[in-house]
DNA sequence: AAATGATTCAATCAAATGATGGACAAACTA
DNA sequence: TAGTTTGTCCATCATTTGATTGAATCATTT
C-alpha cells in the first residue's frame, strides 16, 4: 500500500503533487506562517477546497513538504557516497561541497525550507527531525568523525553541522548575499564553492585536531559541569 | 532631537521600550508573520491599542526592532574590535567567537531574528541591510582580507560571511541543535566555541590561500562569464 | 447506458487579525 | 484650578484566513 506521498510522486504531473511542488516553493519563501492556502492554491490556478481535499489542512501539508524534501536531500547523500567512496577525506570534501552546492543553488526554496525547519521554533514532524539526525550521524561516520552510528560524540555532530550549515546557508542566502557581493549568479556558485573549501578542507585536513583527539563515547563528561 | 528608538532607550522600564523587547523575543522565536499584535500586547501586559498608539503599525514595529538589534550589533564589534586591536589574526579570531558566542547564546532570539532578516523573503529596511553590509565590510577590513574599504573583493565578502553565518546559526539553532548533541546548555556553548575554533582559525591561519591571493578590485573579471 | 467513485469548484462559515475611534484617567502646564 | 497633553483600555470594524459543505463534473467500471 503506497504512502500518499509516494503515490503523488509516481504521477509526476498531477494536481497532487503540483500543489506539492507550489507549497514547498511558497514554504521556503516566505515560511509556514507567511503563506497562506489560497496563495498556493492560486499559483497552482485550483480553488482551495480542491487543496484541502488533497493534501488536509495546511500543517499536514507543511509536514508532508518536509517530507518530501528529507527524501530528496536522503537521495542526494547516497549519490554523495557513491561518488567519492574509499576517497581521501580532501576528496570527499571537495567532491561533496560542490554536489551540494550545485543542487542546493539550484533548489534555494528547499535550502530556506530547511533553514526554517531548523531554526523555526514551529519545528513539527519529529520524524522529519529524526531523519536529519541520521544524516548527520551518516555524515560524521562518513568523514571519520566517528568509530561508530551508535557512538558519535557531541564533537563530531557539531563538526559535521558547522559544514551542513555553511554549506546551506550560501545556497538559502544567496538573495540577501548576492547583492552585497556585487557578482552575477554564475560567480556566486564560483566563490562559494571557492569559500567553503577555503574554510572547510583545511579544518578536517590539516589534523591538528583530528578524529581521535576526544574519546569516542557518546556522553562526554562535561554532563554535569556546574562550576 | 531623538528618535523614538532612541528615546525609548533612554527610559529603559517604559512600556514602548518593554514592547520593543517583547516583540524583538517573540519575532525572533516566530517570525513576522508567526507574531500576532496581540501576542506582543500580551507578553506585555497591555492592550493592541497602547501597542499601537507607541509604535505605529505592525510592520513598523518591526522595522524598529531590527534597527534596534543591528545597533546592538554594532556596539558588539565595537567591543570586540576594541578587545583585539592589534592582536595576531589567530587571537582576533578567538575573541571574536568567544565574545560573540556568549553574546548570541545569551541572547538565541536576536541570533535568530539576525537569520530572518537574512533569509526571510520579507525583506524589508533597507536601511539595515546597509548596516549589515557595512558590519561586514568593516570585519573583512579587519581580519586583513582587504585593504581597504571601498576594495573588498567579493571572496573577502564571502569568506566573512562564512564566519558570521557559522557563529550565527549555532546560536539560532540551539533547540534544534542541543537535544541532537545531547548535552546541556553549558557544554553546548563549550563544543560549539572549539568547533567553531577548530573550523575557523585554520583556514585563516594556515594562509594557503590568503589574503592576497586574488586581486582587490572589488568588481572581478567573472562579471559577464557564459561559456 | 447506468452506476460508481474520484475530482473540482462556488458559496459560505467561524475564528483570527490588523487597525481605529472614543471614552476615560493621570500627569503636566499655565 | 482650568486646560492641555499623554497614555491606556474597551468596543468595534473590515479583512484575511483556514476550513467545510454540497452541487456539479469527469473518469472508470459494469
Amino acid at each position: 500500500m503506497p504512502t500518499a506521498l509516494e503515490k503523488a510522486r509516481q504521477t509526476p504531473d498531477s494536481v497532487k503533487t503540483r500543489i506539492l511542488s507550489a507549497a514547498r516553493k511558497l514554504f521556503g519563501e516566505y515560511g509556514f506562517h507567511g503563506v497562506t492556502t489560497r496563495m498556493i492554491a492560486k499559483e497552482v490556478g485550483i480553488d482551495i477546497s480542491t487543496l484541502h481535499y488533497h493534501w488536509g489542512d495546511k500543517q499536514n501539508l507543511y509536514e508532508s513538504v518536509l517530507t518530501d524534501l528529507s527524501d530528496e536531500i536522503h537521495h542526494k547523500l547516497v549519490e554523495i557516497e557513491t561518488l567519492v567512496q574509499g576517497k581521501p577525506l580532501a576528496v570527499r570534501l571537495d567532491v561533496a561541497i560542490e554536489v551540494m552546492c550545485d543542487y542546493l543553488l539550484e533548489n534555494p526554496d528547499s535550502a530556506n525550507l530547511l533553514l526554517f525547519s531548523h531554526f523555526s521554533k514551529n519545528r513539527i514532524t519529529s520524524e522529519v527531525e529524526a531523519h536529519i539526525t541520521r544524516h548527520l550521524t551518516n555524515i560524521a561516520v562518513a568523514m571519520g568523525l566517528a568509530v561508530d552510528k551508535d557512538h558519535v560524540a557531541p564533537q563530531a555532530h557539531a563538526r559535521v553541522l558547522a559544514v551542513w550549515n555553511a554549506v546551506i546557508n550560501f545556497a538559502a542566502g544567496e538573495n540577501f548575499f548576492r547583492p552585497l557581493l556585487k557578482i552575477d549568479t554564475q560567480s556566486y556558485a564560483a566563490v562559494v564553492k571557492e569559500t567553503l573549501k577555503f574554510i572547510l578542507i583545511p579544518a578536517f585536513t590539516l589534523a591538528k585536531g583530528g578524529t581521535e583527539e576526544w574519546p569516542s563515547t557518546s556522553m562526554p563528561s562535561a554532563k554535569n559541569s556546574a562550576p
